[in-house]
DNA sequence: TAGTGGTCTAGACCACTTT
DNA sequence: AAGTGGTCTAGACCACTAC
């Protein structure tokens, strides 16, 4: 007796992704309809649609009403970052976290800021500087500039012994960010801060981050020559 | 008359959503359960279930049964890059592309590759060395290791027109990739591909992957001076 | 205007996990 | 053993869009 298990929409998912994968639904082309892969698949209608919708997510397919699901050209798939906090990411390791805040002032916002911000002039500013280490070795350099008056308790904050990233997420944890990651060469101070030569390679990340459409924050963190960040696809 | 239109899962879960983030239900705290939820919302169980299963993907919440939803901690939130053909990306920015082959031999596989890789010594590898230009200016240096094995076509292939990530990539756009980036300092050699001085920081992405746990490839992708990877999250 | 995917429902049963 | 999310069904209607 075949004992056939209720279809699953996994089932139904792996098996359209194993035929395109196969080429036996070539690139380009139309799969059958939902109701046809129902019947074939002996299973609700619904079903099917959860298994082509994940693989449109995934970038396998792509759907349109009356046009029905075709296999995508070249499957955009995506690297996934995760990009967490210093302590996060040197705890992950197993490495022992340190924080140090270095500096500390409240100024009017230069006007470089105010235009990658989008701040009216003359807004104050809190201007930190920061370091994080793993194992007592510099991990990551942090310099920020946040907007004073999107997050007012921020200038009562002690940011002595929590990051300024780590304060921020934990007052506002839902926030938008746009991120820019480039290669620098160390100038002097920099070098200085990270116990490296001047001219040393680094990576840098840029981040602005946004509250309902209010400028929060502006970051610049690098971390240590031979950082490397790893993902998989 | 309230014409109450029939409730949405995109209502549902942008109502809990909203929620969280104005701390109705703070962070840690347990949500109704889907059943209480759907009665509150008066729609089906299923429409609450998609809402708080979106909000589970998107980090926001945590699911588990019998325990129930529980509003994560830390919304672990995560960037998504898009990692194209150096021709894409070229194109995108509405400059013109332009490949050139640069080396191309046939070897054994030397120690370190076969170890990167997880092959067999004295494996045929294919080694191509190759130039991406925007506008005439270089965009990126590839130096690409192939496993023929896996890949036998690839011997016979016209790479003088088409790259081999392209070229790889439509032989076979099904496949895993691991990752690595990084800043390095530009060496002479570098430095007189990427028309800039020695010393010059770069971003550098390794990049290997693997069809079916065979592995197939393995390159290094060097960005010109200045490269920026931007995202959003 | 007709065809296709998009979504909702009401009910059912299952599977995991805590008690 | 009981509670909660996970999923499937069968049917219905809607919304977009190619024709």
């Amino acid at each position: 007796m075949n004992v056939q298990k209720r279809i699953s929409f996994q089932f139904v998912r792996d098996e359209v992704k194993r035929r395109i994968e196969t080429r036996v639904w070539p690139q380009g082309s139309l799969l059958p309809t939902e109701t046809q892969l129902a019947e074939e698949f002996n299973c609700a209608r619904a079903t099917v649609n959860r298994a082509l919708r994940e693989l449109a997510e995934q970038g396998f397919v792509e759907r349109k009403r009356k046009s029905g699901t075709r296999v995508k050209k070249s499957p955009s798939k995506q690297a996934k970052l995760e990009l967490s906090l210093a302590r996060q990411i040197v705890e992950d390791q197993n490495q022992t976290y340190r924080y140090a805040l270095v500096e500390r002032s409240v100024d009017t916002s230069p006007g470089w800021l105010s235009s990658q911000l989008g701040l009216p002039p003359q807004s104050q500013i809190l201007h930190l500087v920061c370091m994080h280490y793993a194992d007592n070795r510099p991990f990551q350099h942090e310099e920020r500039w946040i907007n004073i008056s999107a997050v007012p308790e921020v200038e009562d904050a002690n940011l002595e012994e929590v990051g300024p990233h780590e304060w921020l997420l934990n007052a506002n944890p839902f926030i938008d960010a746009e991120l820019a990651l480039y290669a620098i060469s160390a100038d002097s101070h920099l070098a200085d801060y990270m116990g490296t030569t001047t001219g040393a390679a680094m990576i840098q990340l840029e981040r602005t981050t946004w509250k309902d459409g209010q400028p929060v924050s502006f970051a610049r963190l690098t971390h240590h020559p031979g950082y490397c960040i790893r993902t998989r696809y």
